[in-house]
DNA sequence: AGCTTATCTATAATCATTGTTGATTGACAA
DNA sequence: TTGTCAATCAACAATGATTATAGATAAGCT
């Protein structure tokens, strides 16, 4: 996604204005590999700005997926997920703890096998790897008692 | 999916109660390619069976989707999908009206190129295809005035 | 600095879904 | 077929995620 400085420069060129606020959510957002929620986003946020509103995350979370800075995420975890990595990617989704990472490939065959489909026209085209990973693979197989435990898609807080 | 008869024998040996509203919705789920939505599925099942409640719709299907029988979507249309396909299939996914179909196809690309990615168990793979369905296409190139229409995700009734 | 207008916070509302509860109703066995 | 008991029903309330409303505030242009 584009640097902070980047991002005031886009909001300002389409007459948006450049808030404290919105430049807080740019820098949280910046690098961030963790597919956040908006929520999570907020959490971050706030640690350095206290007095921010939940509904100004969502608001400018909401801008940047607009403009396409952003990408949002419906994986089925519960809330959306919003992925500030702009490289085509596919996602691989862990069905116990509901953390999201991201899987590079190309994958041409999806393309052209599925191409102008029922009279569609396909803009985008997503691949949901759906399973467990490494850790849940462990708890599973050490003979974690509940699989429906809390932890099931607990918030995963970002570095 | 098995025909409500089949559903009844089944629910039957795992010990639950075939009642007559579990009846009437093993019949509005039985061959729909429609997707419907939790609401949809009440909607037409409480046409037949008006005293039906929403709770016990939400029941049989979470029912339903436990013992495999049917496929809980998430594909970001506000709610989530019901799919009584059980066959191997994708889905395309209109961005403006939210219309669901099936796609049939084998990508084996895509198992082997992502086979145990970064120490995943992978068991799913879900591709889903985003774009305008023929006729959203047509509504847009004939200037449509609102993009953001009341109809977007419009409840697709079945036929 | 002042004006205009978008944005902010706070609060309340909405939507999809799930929990609770007392009344009702299947399934099974006698 | 009828009694019994657990499962299910419907109405209501609660939850979690997200969005709307409205008055106060501040960004950005002049």
């Amino acid at each position: 996604m584009k640097s902070p400085a980047e991002l005031t420069e886009l909001f300002r060129s389409r007459g948006l204005k450049v808030t404290p606020q919105r430049q807080c959510i740019f820098r949280v957002l910046y690098g961030n590999e963790a597919h956040p929620t908006a929520e999570v986003v907020y959490e971050t946020a706030v640690a350095e700005m206290p007095t921010l509103s939940l509904k100004t995350v969502y608001q400018t979370l909401n801008d940047l997926a607009d403009m396409g800075e952003l990408h949002q995420l419906e994986l089925g975890t519960g809330s959306a997920r919003f992925d500030a990595n702009l490289d085509a990617h596919h996602h691989l989704v862990c069905d116990r703890c509901g953390q999201v990472s991201d899987v590079y490939g190309d994958f041409p065959e999806i393309r052209t096998g599925a191409a102008r489909e029922q009279g569609f026209r396909i803009t985008r085209t997503e691949v949901v790897f759906r399973g467990l990973c490494e850790n849940c693979q462990q708890a599973h197989a050490s003979g974690a008692p509940d699989p429906e435990a809390d932890l099931r898609y607990a918030s995963d807080k970002m570095p």
